[in-house]
DNA sequence: TTGTTCTAAAACTATTTAGTTATATAATAT
DNA sequence: ATATTATATAACTAAATAGTTTTAGAACAA
């Protein structure tokens, strides 16, 4: 993932109305309309929602006649959270500095009980 | 983890400077002026950036001399992952579909190969 | 005190974003 | 052919963003 991925993707994210869409297809794909219904917006501005969802590859669109079904896709969110990934250790408690603790007390004393 | 925090969140991370920002602290807490440097940047754009992080929750800032070193905080990242992660099987590839793929085949025939 | 270092704030500009309304286009239905 | 439905595009506005340069302020050093 390129980091103009990971811009569009983030950026995407980073709006409400957005991530709610993605929550609506999440459940099964839907039209432009039925996506609009539940926001108090126009329709126009939910086409442009869509088209930046679009554009970072959060979803996908099929034409089935005047409608254009919008399908939800993984791979941007894999990309993000794959990046995201990098930081595990430090969401979870920092095991640099507590790996660092346990081999100063390995060295000075005996006992090397694993659990903290 | 409100809304609120998730588009500051996810606004934060759109942003490359931003993101090299946080991989430099990473590797350990640094001063404004030592995260400017690798940049072709004023040091108040970067100064800015880091008020987005902070605001974000994605560092907090000490204050030593007159220097204010910046520290990582994972809380917000996970936060982030956490809400990604409800779409973990969908980027992961569709198991509701594979599943009701299997259920139909479990119904219908008697062998029952789970490896595709 | 005076100067130096480190960072933030102010004032400004250009670009992007999120929304609007009105209109165009494309597919279907009559 | 004409109308209807579903969506996109155009033109516009307001607000937010990312950068600039200049200046201010706070902590330290001489």
């Amino acid at each position: 993932m390129t980091e103009a991925q990971l811009d569009a993707t983030f950026a995407a994210l980073a709006d409400p109305t957005r991530r709610a869409i993605l929550a609506r297809l999440a459940k099964g794909d839907a039209s432009v309309n039925e996506l609009a219904e539940p926001f108090a917006m126009s329709q126009p501005a939910i086409s442009k929602h869509l088209k930046v969802l679009e554009k970072a590859g959060l979803i996908s669109r099929q034409q089935i006649a005047q409608k254009r079904p919008c399908h939800i896709e993984g791979e941007a969110m894999a990309g993000a959270v794959s990046w995201l990934e990098r930081y595990r250790e430090i969401w979870e408690g920092n095991y640099r500095r507590l790996d660092a603790l346990l081999a100063s007390m390995q060295a000075s004393s005996g006992t090397g009980s694993k659990d903290a």
